[in-house]
DNA sequence: TGTACATCAGTGAACGCGCGTTCACTGATGTAC
DNA sequence: TGTACATCAGTGAACGCGCGTTCACTGATGTAC
């Protein structure tokens, strides 16, 4: 028997963890088999003994999105919820998370990309949202929390998406942190003390 | 003489046109020259006529993406603004303008695509984006206004982009009913009397 | 008014390159003896 | 423990297709006479 099966299974990570970061910072069109095999440090040929074809490397991209996202770190219990929470929120409107082209949360990094894809894309985006609005959801104050949290997710996934797409530094800036500060007054919680998790 | 100057400019335009359209459907990745020249009802070969390369394209594009959008409507005096920008926000966050694949407004279609474009795509974004920013503004109320009139921008084009995402129609539909609620009352403005825009 | 002409917008075949995919192979590995 | 072997993960050349771009051409147009 050659190799073990851990062998074949942690390259098939290796390439799929390639893929999400050239997808995060590319798009999905952009990024070619070669480019990922290579940044797996792997050849071309290769790719065949993992994935059947390029639309089947997508969907197991996409089924394991959170796990190489800072929404992999979110969990936490009702009791640690109103600390966690709204630093979640401050960290995910960060500097250092607008500067992260690579290991940034998908939801922000691939919005219209998923808008247009096909059914298997957007089931694995709706998963990860869904796990960004229920724990959003044990943090807000007040009634109508669902609400709030649907609410608090667009400033982020928005404020983030949008502040990217800009030539401006000041613009993006002034973009995240009126997201931010919107979001923690959306969510009934006190303003951070001048951005500590930047 | 051949022609007139009228008419190439007329073809020209139909070109941009279409690749406006193409874009906001497909994204720019996915669309090819043959594609654009086809929907504008020519051939392969005269978009050199044209344009020097497809990346001038882009930049004619993104330069005028503001005609072809809701956007273009939205200019009003002070005085209508108190009627007129609410009615705005309600029509952006719309059913009719969520499913308007290619007339949509492209600030939400391609934010993603944008993020990852050269500067001059990107200016483009930001200038379409100021001139929503400045028109929000006019019509929020209370201080603070530039900060809310960035949230509801944030909420207005974040909401659409991630109802887009999902592959839940009923996720979708609450999504841009939060962010049309929340940026309603972040702007200061009362509710829409059941979606009367849709 | 009618005709000959120069211009150039538009055509469509052709080229070269990159990409997804295939395939004959190589060589590292774990097992059998 | 040491060697021979079967397996299959990984290699890299090759194929075919689609795309951006080029180019020789065609034919519709406005002008000159």
């Amino acid at each position: 028997m050659p190799y073990t099966k851990e062998h074949k299974q942690k390259t098939r990570d290796s390439i799929v963890d390639s893929a999400r970061r050239l997808f995060n910072r590319h798009g999905f069109a952009d990024v070619s088999i070669d480019d990922i095999m290579a940044e797996a440090g792997l050849t071309r040929g290769g790719f065949y003994n993992h994935f059947g074809t390029k639309d089947e490397l997508y969907a197991a991209v996409v089924a394991q999105i959170l796990d190489g996202t800072p929404a992999s770190r979110w969990s936490c219990n009702q009791a640690e919820a109103c600390d966690v929470i709204p630093a979640f929120v401050s960290a995910y409107l960060s500097q250092a998370h607008f500067d992260n082209r690579e290991n940034c949360c998908s939801l922000m990094a691939l919005p219209s990309d998923v808008g247009r894809s096909g059914e298997p894309v957007k089931r694995a985006y709706r998963q990860v949202l869904e796990y960004m609005i229920e724990n959003l959801e044990t943090g807000v104050s007040g009634g109508d929390s669902r609400r709030r949290a649907l609410a608090v997710a667009a400033l982020c996934i928005g404020g983030m998406a949008i502040a990217r797409a800009v030539d401006d530094a000041k613009l993006a800036q002034e973009m995240r942190e009126a997201a931010r500060d919107t979001a923690f007054s959306v969510a009934g919680w006190t303003m951070p003390r001048v951005e500590a998790a930047e």
